[in-house]
DNA sequence: CTGAAAGCGCTTACAG
DNA sequence: CTGAAAGCGCTTACAG
């Protein structure tokens, strides 16, 4: 049925050594050998079973990937981002979830044990942290795209956090608003407060130190960001801007300001954090600080890769710069 | 290092079948025995490599799953479905996308000769039915998702894109809309011609047949469907609604009413298709025709993992019911 | 109920 | 440059 190497072998009138060298282009051939395999594994279309390929070899040329939920706005950028760098290079890529609590993690650990793949890529562990930790020292490659903000043992991928907060701020400071609202992320995400210290810092070299009472913590989604906004309001507080700390937060703000009669930008501008999809398609179109998803995937692939392959001293980590994407949230028309 | 079925059986002090067999609740074995092994199981926290059971087996106990893109917007509702599936039946989802042309199908059909899974969840693909077909006639067990509703000659899951429509016009006319604006999808795919269909039926029998002026081919996009509601105006036409094939395209028809000074629902009632997640942060929200894209994955998924365990006569296609969500951009407040 | 042995399809020293 | 043989870690007839 299945063609295997030693059909091949047969066939090509040399043995399963020899054509396990051309296949693996390692030890030397002669010329006109190679050739004649090559073409008979063409002709019949020979492909090595991975299985058997992986036993012999003890790698299994698989990365795997845990992820808490693949349905979150910016997952499938990162996703992406991952896949093509794992195909590029001739790698497979076995996907885990782990938001069945301990049932799946339990599950992921023994994938692990049976060596179904060779280093693990995992994006924001939620109580998994401890986990992979464990793994780490056991001996998986393991590199982290983590947007929380922690700082592992181990390689990770992270945004600039701190630059971008500045980066927000100098925005709005461009556009004369110097007394703007901090929808902030869960304080204890170091994520959160790098965000909020490198827009603060911005703000108060500029001679306008944020009012703390214009700082409050959110949970990062949107009725969080329309309740902060709906109840800063009922106190009476005023600011003509809102920095939100993703965009969730900033579209539930949008909707708040709006049904509180105020206009966005005219009276308040709004920035927000992540760059999701439906960030363009918010009415009006909401400016954010775009955070690099798919790089981000890319980047903590190719470090993975690097650690399996041997080449290259991956250990350190790497945080990837932001940028304002402007629109019509702070800008108008 | 690795812990193997030797050690377990040495140290169990049985041979490696008898290992085997507990491991495999396969056979008889005496329950003391059993008991034993698999204390020594528990005690070495010995898992079995999946490498070698997949070589010994024949089969890997892995699905592969096969994308055009992994950003789509309901993308991420699908790939949580079929991954919690799988993993519930313990079985690994290895992920390929096809974005990258001819390179990344070589690639993948390679994968497929590799034995690196056993079954196939594709999704929707562009280029790639022939292949699909071609793999599936060669013995590879594959499920399709589609929504551009093709039907291939194996296993597919789908919406029911007439009734979707059907029940989105009579949303419309229980609200008293007789004259709809229709932004179709492109008509070479089955979905859009049966959404229409369904749709126009339901129109007609009420006594109010479609305009055929007010029936649009579009593509699919905000852009495209919002150029489309700029022409129509343009050219002077006055309906009372839009039905948008899409949710895209919907929220491209919003903004272009609103630009156009038309209040949403009030002067035009607007309802998409698909219910992605960001339908529901729109302003005004979105009405719109939910597709049950984590239940596809999940009933892809098992009517795959059917087909490989054995079980059950798969064959058949399915389609899944719609319903509609009802949402500010059809009711109001 | 239990085990020895062959086999799954490769790779890799080792020897020539 | 090339090949025979052992081994990767399992499962599965076959025999008892």
């Amino acid at each position: 049925m299945r063609v295997t190497i030693a059909d091949v072998a047969r066939i090509a009138g040399v043995s399963k050594t020899t054509v396990s060298r051309v296949l693996n282009t390692r030890g030397e051939v002669d010329h006109a050998t190679r050739a004649h395999v090559r073409e008979v594994i063409e002709r019949l279309g020979y492909v090595p079973s991975s299985g058997a390929v992986g036993l012999a070899r003890g790698s299994s040329r698989t990365v795997g990937m845990l992820v808490p939920s693949l349905t979150w706005p910016w997952m499938g950028e990162v996703l992406q981002g991952v896949v093509d760098t794992v195909e590029e290079a001739g790698f497979g890529l076995l996907l885990f979830t782990c938001n069945r609590g301990t049932d799946s993690v339990a599950r992921f650990t023994s994938q692990v044990s049976a060596r179904a793949f060779d280093g693990l890529v995992a994006v924001e562990p939620e109580d998994t942290l401890a986990m992979l930790a464990a793994l780490h020292r056991r001996g998986l490659p393991v590199v982290l795209i983590d947007d929380r903000g922690r700082h592992p043992e181990f390689p990770h991928v992270t945004a600039a956090n701190r630059e971008g907060g500045a980066a927000a701020a100098r925005h709005l400071l461009s556009l004369e608003r110097h007394r703007p609202l901090v929808v902030a992320g869960p304080l204890r995400f170091g994520c959160v407060r790098d965000r909020l210290d490198g827009f603060g810092g911005v703000y108060a070299e500029d001679g306008h130190p944020l009012d703390p009472a214009l700082v409050v913590e959110s949970d990062f989604t949107e009725a969080g960001g329309g309740a902060a906004v709906r109840r800063l309001l009922g106190e009476g507080r005023t600011f003509d801007a809102v920095f939100a700390h993703n965009d969730l937060a900033a579209i539930g703000a949008l909707a708040a300001l709006r049904a509180a009669g105020l206009r966005v930008p005219e009276d308040v501008a709004v920035i927000g954090f992540d760059d999701i999809p439906m960030a363009g398609l918010t009415h009006p179109a909401l400016t954010t600080v775009h955070q690099p998803m798919r790089k981000m995937g890319e980047t903590a692939a190719r470090m993975l890769l690097a650690q399996l392959t041997g080449e290259g001293l991956s250990g350190s980590s790497v945080a990837l710069p932001t940028s304002v994407v402007v629109r019509q949230s702070t800008v108008g028309f």
